[in-house]
DNA sequence: TACCTTTTGAGAGTTACTATCAAAAGGTAG
DNA sequence: CTACCTTTTGATAGTAACTCTCAAAAGGTA
């Protein structure tokens, strides 16, 4: 259910951090599903984690955390660092999120849209998300700007990547109008319309 | 009852509000720049304008909407409308933006500067300022889509605004790393290079 | 003046989050 | 196994952003 864990669990208290970090999240889930996000409680998650709140805040800063912190974009930029230099950067990025998604077990694809589907229904998650998506922006745009040889605070890469955030954006909003859309298929439809000029 | 709908502030009771409305984000926003946004509670806030916490927020639903409600995006927007349809989407926002700071009074020009440093250097705002945006942009998808009559869920449409909005976003960022640039300057830029097509 | 509506303040309550600190559990050397 | 050190945990207390309710005050009207 949770997914990418470590791939080497070490010592019986980094097992255990993992599990109860899993539990934790687990147990949040499926209470924002029967109840919704925010008439649950930390403390009813502490709770049903068997956990004290404060060990909720040790694992996850904030509430929002247990729906936000989430590695696919660390996964994407990873793969985008791979991906050949002379390929054109958009190219570039929709290879990394297919390689990204066709590498994942289908678990934890359908966890990423659970937490997506979350995110998009709550204005607060969704105002959060959207600063994670700028911030991967800037360094989408240092990728980019290594790549080319230039300069990281070059204008013409950052408003690249900001165009780039922004059909990413307008993708997730379609995606929350319509729940039964893939938000996948969708990103990559949008990334080709700005490959291809963003003709009218 | 009074029946008729009032524009313009006519009873002494309209205009108390005003009064008070003002108040309180006048001295919300000096005590912001004097000891910090987080630093500064509601309830200072309340008492250097001299209403109670309850009253602050009857006028404001959040702490971060004291410099979050903001008039532009509504004054753009009713520019753009203005446009001729024959316009390109982004050159007639382009021309949106330059009307309304033309006829806006310097003063508010001021105010909007320091709200703008403000959202900017607060986490916390800019993500909800990030929200907005996405939201105005939905907004400018549905007006480009009644001119060019087309479906406001087109999904053409939608990535224009969305690449539109991204590139809007990397100012803000850019304009976030060096305090001292002129934020419309560079917004006019950014527009102009995505009306390019984004050469690299 | 009398009356109705809107606005206000006071008070109590909820919840996310922070800080501190002693107890418990995990891991290690003798 | 014992003694010891480090990490993790839970209890407690506190802060601050809200929310709700209700009665008093002020604005407006007949």
């Amino acid at each position: 259910m949770s997914g990418a864990d470590d791939p080497r669990p070490c010592g019986l208290r980094e097992r255990k951090k993992a599990r109860t970090r899993a539990a934790i999240r687990q147990h949040a889930l499926r209470l924002f599903r029967e109840q919704g996000y925010s008439a649950t409680t930390v403390e009813q998650i502490a709770e049903a984690a068997e956990v004290s709140p404060s060990t909720f805040f040790r694992y996850f800063p904030t509430k929002e955390d247990v729906v936000l912190q989430d590695d696919f974009d660390i996964i994407a930029v990873e793969k985008f660092e791979a991906q050949p230099a002379a390929m054109h950067p958009v190219a570039a990025l929709r290879a990394s999120i297919r390689e990204a998604l066709a590498e994942a077990p289908p678990d934890q694809i359908e966890q990423w849209r659970e937490l997506n589907r979350l995110t998009l229904s709550v204005p607060e998650l969704r105002s959060r998300a959207l600063d994670a998506f700028v911030e991967s922006a800037a360094l989408l745009a240092d990728v980019v700007a290594k790549r080319t040889g230039r300069n990281p605070t070059d204008f013409a890469i950052r408003t690249l990547a900001g165009a780039v955030v922004g059909v990413g954006m307008s993708v997730m909003m379609m995606a929350a109008d319509d729940p039964l859309a893939d938000v996948m298929a969708l990103m990559d439809a949008g990334l080709a319309h700005l490959e291809a000029g963003l003709p009218l």
